[in-house]
DNA sequence: TCTGGGGTCCTAGGACCC
DNA sequence: TCTGGGGTCCTAGGACCC
């Protein structure tokens, strides 16, 4: 830990980002299989159709693949690609004791998914402090971490990119015009390939540009509130507060994607029951009930559609949720292939309801 | 490269009411 | 009476993120 004298301590936000973590945590497991090319999706059957990679180590990357790429164009690109299925159980208990080696520091932590962790601390060395957590974690775990150092979560969490792999970077409102200015607009975290069209459309090619339009103009053509806030993006500004209150969900859902459409509508309507009664074990799992139902169907090729109801009342009873669910799907024009189906429930607050509210500052 | 699964939040339009 | 305007709820879809 730090002490004594130094910079003056003030507030800082840390953003923890572990390394390839589905691959780190695959090679902690089969230790056998480090420097082999691996790749880790779906239930590992590279032959099933409509499967992709979660994650591919970088000896697989060498030959192309990538998360997100289908199973099959993996095969066909790394034959000789060890294919393991995919564990959530196993990354979430990873994900815990990081997560408990962070709650052992002086600090507060977010937790923000399985692999990414918030960090708020008073300190005059926040690089003294981001080195002493990526250590802990590493000698706990076995697992390498970057970390982000900014005055806001923006900042850290494009601070940790930066970092990669298995370092620590600093980038707040004194480094911001230099280092971010001349960068797409899709380096901001929340903007994706389709803001950043629409912007390029309006001449807003970069960050220091759309730092500087009009908000006017932005909310004409994004919305009131989505309009301000990308220029507050790419002011470098961001969320301040790193709470420790447990996220609660808003919703809950289940989907599947079948390696062949689904063309019978019984076999569609036993899905959907079957999809609907999974969803009402998990909210009553969960403690909760739904207010809500949302029934989604994918068409062949690949049209999305969907279609919802707001329940009578709050429940978590499978034989509801089911007659409410397949009452949703009656209403779609099911003469189309189907390749996916899902079900998917809003949460009545609970009682103690204390949802975090964001505000633009 | 024929394209997963689990989420969050915002927007726009229509219904309905006063 | 042929027609205003605001507020709220509901629904469908879009964008983004991990």
């Amino acid at each position: 830990m730090t002490t004594g004298s130094g910079p003056a301590a003030r507030d800082w936000v840390l953003h923890v980002d572990l390394d390839q973590f589905i691959a780190a945590v695959e090679l902690l497991r089969h230790p056998e299989l480090r420097g082999r090319p691996v790749v880790v999706g779906g239930s590992g059957d590279p032959t099933r159709p409509r499967t992709v990679a979660a994650t591919a180590t970088y000896e697989a990357r060498a030959y192309g693949v990538h998360s997100g790429m289908p199973l099959r164009t993996a095969l066909r690109r790394c034959p000789h690609a060890v294919f393991l299925p995919s564990d959530p159980p196993a990354y979430e208990a990873a994900s815990a004791r990081v997560m408990a080696v962070l709650r052992g520091f002086p600090v507060r932590v977010e937790v923000w998914g399985w692999d990414e962790a918030f960090v708020g601390a008073t300190t005059g060395d926040p690089e003294a402090l981001a080195a002493d957590l990526r250590q802990a974690v590493l000698d706990a775990t076995e697992l390498s971490c970057s970390v982000g150092i900014g005055d806001n979560k923006h900042q850290a969490k494009l601070a940790s990119a930066f970092a990669k792999p298995a370092g620590i970077h600093r980038l707040t409102g004194a480094e911001w015009a230099e280092v971010m200015h001349d960068r797409p607009t899709d380096a901001l975290w929340g903007i994706g390939a389709r803001t950043a069209r629409k912007l390029a459309g309006l001449g807003l090619h970069t960050v220091g540009r759309l730092a500087a339009a009009d908000p006017a103009e932005l909310a004409r053509h994004f919305g009131p509130t989505n309009g301000p806030w990308l220029r507050y993006l790419a002011e470098g500004r961001g969320e301040t507060e790193v709470t420790t209150t447990p996220w609660v969900p808003r919703g809950h859902g289940r989907e599947t994607t079948f390696p062949e459409d689904l063309t019978d509508a019984r076999d569609i309507s036993a899905c959907v029951a079957a999809l609907a009664e999974q969803v009402a074990r998990d909210a009553a799992a969960d403690g909760r009930t739904a207010v809500r139902v949302t029934v989604k169907v994918r068409f062949a090729p690949f049209l999305t559609r969907t279609r919802q109801s707001k329940l009578p009342g709050p429940t978590a009873d499978p034989a509801t949720l089911t007659r409410a669910a397949l009452a949703v799907l009656d209403r779609f024009d099911l003469t189309r292939p189907v390749r996916l189906l899902g079900v998917s429930v809003e949460y009545a607050p609970p009682a103690d309801a204390a949802y975090t509210l964001t505000t633009l500052e």
